[in-house]
DNA sequence: ATTTTTATTTTTCAGTCGATAAATAACGCC
DNA sequence: GGCGTTATTTATCGACTGAAAAATAAAAAT
């Protein structure tokens, strides 16, 4: 059975676009729509938001899992800001404003319904993609976070033990589930999220002062 | 075509339970089987773990979102433990020791894959039982905690402002974002749990202080 | 203008999906 | 032992799935 159209519609014009324009199109549109719908939609679901019948996907794409892959492949990667690192080291200001400008930077990109619901589903997956991002964020980010605020204290640098990662991690999720309850969860939030990230990086610096007693 | 069965296998003997062994059977095993394999996956694939064919699904729930339904309210309402609410308001005990006791019994029922992977499955399909779960949250067990932290600090109790709420999410998500670690991405996460839950626990009261100034 | 190339659609396939109706057999009762 | 109840299986439906193959038409090349 061929892929409905309502009756009187005449066939769609055929907009032949370079193939490399084309693609590009598709993978963009394709984490509009997986993001929304899941990975478990319809590629007819897909080309039908695209205009474009299905297999033309498979001109581009040697299977919905390739596609997925590409998917993964631009959110996480392309989406990830390599001056972050940089940022947080920049041992010329006070920790605290280093970290409140991490944050702000960092939620500005992460906090959007498409990425938060592609992260979340592909956990929900496994794909390796996802472990490999966890580890990015802990070696980049939270193990310099944490030899940042040894510096800051006078103490030697070694190796950041591990309760203090997890300490850093606790602050870090508390961040990202501000954005899940937010763009997921869909539940009022307070408007403010550079006052919430300045709580959340106060109190960790606090906590971890505290911490070593 | 009949649900194949390799060859030479024997018709499968009939155990014949009581309709309501057999009810909840179903429902126990299908949280395990959604919670794993997400809400997307085929009657037919429980219905194979279960040792059963699935038409027999369909004696006991009307449709696949019925049952799906159950599954939400086994998770959500059956292991909520109205004493949790309680707990937090025993004023003969520091308020850093209700929390520590809190978060650990809350967390000894929440973090298991089962749990989490349904929660997250259900956040991202949107249902409205995730939304009324999160107000359970603020108001039993949120609210409650800053109206406390007040208290001890010999402030007037009124209402809970919503930065002090919002600060409560951050710790609560920062707790629960461990859990999400651990048991959904899998990464090796700090053993020791209730070290974690203390460190969170106070970072939180001492934040909580200086956000007061 | 004709040919070549290739982006796009049409058609089709073999599985899988949720769900229904009818056939079967295990158990309780007398 | 025979009978009735009902838990369970068999068979089947129509819609949908990812994917391949072939037909078509728009653009580029000559």
């Amino acid at each position: 059975m061929k892929d409905e159209r309502p009756e009187g519609t005449p066939a769609p014009r055929r907009r032949r676009l370079p193939s490399d324009e084309r693609r590009r199109e598709f993978v963009t549109r394709a984490v509009e729509f997986f993001a929304e719908e899941g990975f478990e939609s319809s590629t007819r679901g897909l080309a039908k938001r695209l205009g474009v019948t299905q297999p033309l996907l498979y001109r581009y794409f040697p299977s919905k899992e390739d596609l997925i892959h590409e998917v993964y492949e631009t959110v996480y990667v392309n989406r990830w800001r390599p001056e972050w690192a940089g940022l947080i080291g920049d041992r010329s200001r006070p920790l605290a404003d280093r970290l409140n400008e991490f944050y702000n930077a960092y939620t500005e990109v992460i906090f959007n319904r498409e990425w938060m619901r592609i992260y979340l589903f592909s956990g929900l997956k496994g794909v390796d993609i996802n472990r490999r991002y966890m580890q990015l964020v802990r070696q980049r980010i939270l193990e310099p976070i944490v030899m940042e605020a040894r510096a800051e204290a006078g103490l030697p640098e070694a190796v950041p033990r591990d309760d203090e990662v997890e300490f850093a991690w606790v602050m870090h999720g508390g961040i990202f589930y501000y954005g899940v309850r937010d763009l997921i969860y869909e539940s009022c939030v307070s408007a403010d999220k550079q006052q919430v990230i300045a709580d959340a990086v106060a109190a960790f610096l606090h906590g971890l002062a505290l911490k070593r007693g």
